[in-house]
DNA sequence: AGCACGCCGACT
DNA sequence: GTCGGCGTGCTC
């Protein structure tokens, strides 16, 4: 085994082969994280295999290897072969996004300096008394020492305002000493502990099925389907109890950012075992620190969103996938465009673990599979905490308009419910689906929409900063008062509202309402989520108004009303997963509602009172929403009777980017299989984003490994111009 | 991806 | 005559 072919960290879509120095032949195997040279530059990449001899004339030597932490373990490597091969990847781009880039650069684990005393309290209270004349900061900081009982570093320095030197001279007295703690081991103290809680007769039933195969050790995939509300926490929690009772580590994956912080709490709460958490959102540092508690087989608790699938969890024995219809499981922009939900099943079976996937509103993938019986179904119908299903009301906007005389946000009824709620000391949530205060802005003199100069789509009016901004690339210009195509002065209007604009006209209206705003604008920064829900739950304001983001998982125990402003935008997208993505966000927003002993209602505010999505939602029938739906897709021969391949094809150049678009489209026709039906190149959703011009075309088969097979030989012999970029989109979530 | 190579128009 | 634009192709 002299030979080892290369995965670089480059786009370059082969292996190359490089010999293997006498000093590492007994080192290396698939998946090892090694240094080389190419045209004389340094480079980084993993090894794809060992091999005793090489075709290649003139091969190099490797230069080195990296350390063990930073390889790709071998099911892992397993994991990622797969995923090159279904989703037509090129292997140096999944194992990109398989390791953390704060691993693959090796950052130092991020530490946290703590501080106990090292003497005796009565000597130490003899100290603070001598210090206090001559040295203030010091014998301060040894009084909070005192008092607390030892302390961070960075906390002792910032409640007493006083810098690091007075602690460095403590240390030199010896009068108290340090300690090096990696950042995350500070999350895990001072929890309230929580005791598992009985599990209702659903509950158990669906603990003790799951339990079962968790046993036998063996691949299961099982469909846990709950309506909001009825503990499908708890039975995680349960089931992850039981696999770190069987010695095994288990790996949640929750749909956002922002969700995690209330499952961390419930989950520290409950285990005393060290939680790894990762997502991006976090410090390189942060990261990097829980990924070596994972390898070291610490930390046998991993949450994250979708990436957290490829932590390097030590004897795997349970996945959980809560809200596993979310669409933020599937990577769309960049290659690969995994299926988080997808590839953990595909990781469970290659381990033989067991893979839970929870959903008050399953996909209609999952939960037709499990009408097959390829996936064993656990239904929960009924609320877990005494707590009744919140009223649903529809509000006929049209006629709402008829009555005020003209367009309105609130409906009467949504105003006077937020009143009564204000005046009981309960809370509401408004749902909307746009951010910004308003859509856009049109000139009445020549009708020119102001768009974005790089994108296809007109620019957001945000009032706060006065600006128009694109919500595509983040570009922004002051808002103008002459148009820019005729020239006139004030002749604009402004079209469509946001969460900004909702904002002000409640405040306008019912002035003693206390608001906030939560969406992409609000949460910037790294921990505005948890500091607006925080804020929230803690009753400094009566109504917390907010895009999806609000919609998911979040639990507030006063909330009563929940209010959707407008659901029509999104049933009006072409899509043909349109509606249900529509059904799964109401659902899911109305569960916020009432929760606990407070009766929840919710108020649908719609121009298509009527639309039978929206009527199902309301009585949250999900069983007759997923026939309905299914006969659809049936019809149309939509997925999940038919999968898909989305190619999106970009480039400066707007006719290039169609050319080669319609070129690849005539080969990939030449082996298509009896039964495949190839779609017409058409125009990006967005045609243009960031000065790319976009299109795209799906095809739809039957026989899904024939058609990746098809593509991946298309794409392996079709020269595709350096300026012309390829995506290629396996099982899209849009078409 | 980078980077070299090479082909063609522009300018000291 | 050479400088530099960018399209093409190779990297073990």
């Amino acid at each position: 085994m002299k030979y080892a072919s290369v995965v670089l960290d480059t786009h370059i879509d082969k292996v190359l082969d490089y010999s293997v120095p006498p000093s590492l032949l007994t080192i290396l195997k698939p998946g090892a994280r090694i240094e080389t040279t190419l045209r004389g530059r340094k480079l980084r990449g993993y090894i794809y295999a060992l091999k005793d001899d090489s075709d290649v004339p003139k091969v190099k030597p490797l230069l080195g290897v990296l350390p063990e932490n930073t390889w790709i373990r071998p099911e892992l490597f397993k994991l990622g072969l797969w995923m090159a091969k279904y989703y037509i990847a090129p292997l140096d781009q999944v194992f990109k996004c398989m390791i953390p880039p704060s691993i693959r650069k090796e950052v130092k684990a991020k530490t946290k300096v703590y501080l106990t005393l090292n003497k005796t309290k009565e000597t130490l209270i003899e100290a603070v008394k001598d210090l206090r004349r001559t040295f203030p900061a010091q014998s301060a900081a040894l009084e909070y020492l005192l008092k607390e009982n030892g302390a961070y570093q960075h906390d002792l320095t910032d409640d007493l305002k006083i810098s690091k030197s007075p602690i460095d001279s403590l240390l030199k007295k010896k009068l108290i000493k340090s300690k090096k703690i990696e950042a995350s081991d500070s999350l895990f103290e001072n929890y309230f502990e929580t005791k598992p809680k009985t599990l209702k007769e659903e509950q158990q039933k669906a603990f003790e099925k799951i339990g079962k195969t968790m046993n036998e050790k063996k691949f299961q995939v099982h469909l846990l389907h709950g309506i909001t509300g009825s503990g499908k926490t708890e039975v995680y929690m349960q089931l992850m109890q039981k696999a770190i009772d069987q010695g095994q580590s288990v790996i949640v994956l929750v749909p956002e950012v922002a969700l995690t912080s209330q499952l961390i709490e419930k989950f520290r709460a409950r285990f005393k075992e060290p939680i790894a958490i990762l997502h991006h959102k976090r410090s390189l540092g942060e990261r990097s620190s829980d990924w070596s508690k994972i390898l070291e087989g610490k930390a046998p608790i991993i949450l994250g969103a979708r990436s957290a699938i490829f932590s390097p969890a030590k004897d795997l024995g349970l996945i959980i996938i809560d809200e596993e219809h979310d669409s933020s499981y599937k990577q769309t922009e960049e290659s690969p465009c995994y299926q988080a939900r997808d590839v953990a099943i595909m990781r469970a079976k290659m381990q033989n673990a067991c893979i839970v996937l929870g959903s008050a509103t399953p996909s209609l993938e999952s939960f037709y599979k499990a009408e097959k019986g390829k996936y064993a179904l656990s239904s929960m119908t009924k609320r877990a905490a005494n707590a009744s299903l919140p009223k649903v009301k529809i509000i006929d906007m049209v006629k709402e308009y008829e009555k005020n005389g003209g367009y309105t946000h609130f409906s009467n009824d949504l105003l006077e419910g937020i009143k009564t709620r204000y005046q009981k000391g309960e809370q509401t949530l408004l749902f909307l689906n746009r951010r910004g205060f308003h859509a856009s802005q049109a000139c009445t003199s020549c009708s020119n929409i102001i768009s974005c100069p790089h994108c296809d789509i007109s620019l957001t009016y945000h009032k706060k900063e006065n600006i128009l901004r694109c919500h595509l690339c983040d570009y922004y210009l002051p808002s103008p008062r002459k148009c820019p195509s005729c020239s006139s002065l004030d002749t604009f209007k402004f079209k469509g509202f946001g969460t900004e604009h909702i904002e002000r006209s409640l405040n306008a209206i019912l002035p003693d309402i206390r608001t906030l705003r939560m969406d992409r604008d609000t949460t910037r920064k790294k921990t505005s989520h948890e500091d607006l829900f925080d804020a929230f739950r803690s009753g400094k304001a009566d109504v917390l108004i907010g895009t999806q983001m609000i919609a998911k998982g979040f639990h507030f125990p006063s909330v009563s009303l929940v209010g959707v402003l407008n659901t029509d935008g999104a049933l009006s997208i072409p899509d043909f997963r349109a509606p249900e993505n529509v059904f799964q966000l109401i659902t899911q927003v109305a569960g916020r509602a009432g929760r606990e002993e407070i009766e929840g209602e919710v108020i649908i505010q719609t121009r298509m009172p009527e639309h039978p999505v929206i009527k199902m939602a309301m009585n949250q029938d999900y069983l007759n929403f997923y026939k309905e739906e299914l006969e659809s897709r049936k019809l149309f021969l939509f997925p999940p009777f038919s999968r898909m391949i989305k190619l999106t094809f970009s480039s400066t150049n707007e006719k290039g980017a169609k050319q080669i678009a319609e070129c690849f489209r005539e080969e990939i026709l030449k082996n298509l299989s009896p039964g495949d039906k190839i779609h017409p190149v058409i125009p990006a959703i967005h045609a243009k984003v960031k000065d790319r011009f976009r299109f795209q075309f799906l095809i739809r088969s039957e026989q899904m490994l024939k058609l990746i097979e098809n593509v991946t030989h298309v794409k392996a012999h079709f020269q595709i111009p350096s300026k012309v970029r390829l995506l290629i989109d396996v099982d899209p979530t849009s078409g």
